[in-house]
DNA sequence: GCAATCATACTAACATGCTAGAATTATCGA
DNA sequence: TCGATAATTCTAGCATGTTAGTATGATTGC
């Protein structure tokens, strides 16, 4: 099996890549995942580039026990490539698990958004309606990183908002290749203020207790965001799986 | 920490619950995993009960390591409960994680069936009638095992003609608590029958290329499981979760 | 008899040694 | 010069030693 280096860092081994241990919460294993996990996700680790188990060992200052059930989580979660007897890779993206993510994301949140235009409580479209108001501060300052962020914790709440406890992590799990591929696009000011546009769509159809136009905002919404995604695969093919 | 062993079986120490390692695939650790899965699934490890390593150890003969990471991804399915510095132990039921686990196979069985009565092809409707075809003459001779097999293909098809690799196994996780649930109660031959009509209806609906009937006919299929997992927490209530 | 304390026997979590197999590089033959 | 082969150096996977923390049972003090 080959799989070559990115041949622009051949001097990058010493880690500047993984955050320190002690910003994370759990016993070893689980922050050296959370460490590893923060990297992939915000490309400080290439797709295709080799996880050398000894370099974090030696960065994060652990044994390879919990880097290895790290790894392991982390390959279950399909953001790395296990070849055994071999190495450990980055997965590359693949606009196919990046479709299936933002499907299985839509199906989940389409499903609670029916349900709460049911349940929903006065205090609950509240809470929403205030993250929304933060968003349009940041849309209003440009701060995109804070309105992401934004962005995710309306979905949890949207999903949280059902009562199930683990439904969130399904579904942030399976999003995780979107929230990588997502790294690469440049947040355009007029693409995000539309994006804020489609945010008070779906939580006035909630509000409204409406099921149908919730349905049809998040899909117009999920649908938006796979438009800006497509591109990716022609202006950076190095980063996907050859398919 | 306190979590009584079921008093009932102090020398069942002798593990006769694990299949052997040979018969399934992958290295040690996915093999143990998937063995253990297998006895909890199964109910022959029991709720509540303590998982000891050293037990399993020797009756699959095989080391800590692959057990301990077996245990780590049943963790993260939330079949086993880790309590640290202390044991392991099956997870009781909880009627909350069952109704989510059913929350989230329903609605990606939703989408999925909608979707699919937009691109499903001839011959994928044809394997699905041949699986009900199946489905029948497992019910008339009662077999019900090879009747629940079916089940589970038959909504693993659904998705799979998607398209989607991931997406079953996801609805799979969900499902595992509903399903060893589902091992408690009694197939009574009426209900079974019932289950087969639901099929039937849910085939039909996709066949005809009917969404709406589609998520219909997926509603009712698992409303009716519910109705039948509902009165277990009362009449098993030491298998369940204290909530 | 009973509560508090202590010793013991467990456990998960972590560190590390070892092995087989794959990729890479070096060596050799033409 | 080039292709095949052999040696080296990687790796994942597995086994096992060690440590620290928890639960349990015995012992003590009253």
């Amino acid at each position: 099996m080959m799989q070559e280096n990115s041949p622009s860092d051949p001097a990058q081994g010493s880690e500047f890549r993984l955050r320190s241990l002690d910003a994370y919460e759990g016993n070893l294993a689980r922050r050296t995942y959370a460490a590893l996990r923060e990297a992939i996700l915000t490309l400080r680790y290439k797709p295709g580039e080799a996880l050398r188990k000894q370099d974090i060992c030696a960065t994060l200052g652990v044994s390879r026990s919990p880097v290895a059930e790290a790894i392991t989580r982390l390959s279950n979660e399909g953001l790395v490539d296990v070849v055994p007897q071999s190495g450990t890779f980055v997965a590359r993206f693949s606009m196919e698990e990046i479709r299936e993510g933002a499907f299985l994301r839509e199906s989940i949140e389409l499903a609670c958004a029916e349900l709460l235009a049911e349940i929903i409580t006065d205090e609950q479209i509240t809470e929403l309606r205030r993250n929304l108001r933060l968003q349009k501060v940041m849309v209003e300052d440009g701060d995109f990183a804070e309105f992401y962020r934004l962005d995710g914790e309306m979905h949890d709440l949207i999903i949280g908002f059902t009562g199930f406890k683990q439904l969130s992590t399904i579904a942030k799990t399976g999003w995780l290749h979107v929230d990588r591929a997502r790294q690469l696009i440049l947040p355009m000011p007029g693409r995000v203020a539309e994006t804020l546009q489609e945010h008070y769509d779906l939580v006035d159809a909630i509000a409204a207790r409406d099921p149908q136009a919730a349905r049809k905002a998040m899909r117009a919404h999920l649908g938006q965001l796979m438009k800006s995604l497509i591109p990716l695969e022609k202006t950076h093919p190095e980063l996907f799986d050859p398919s």
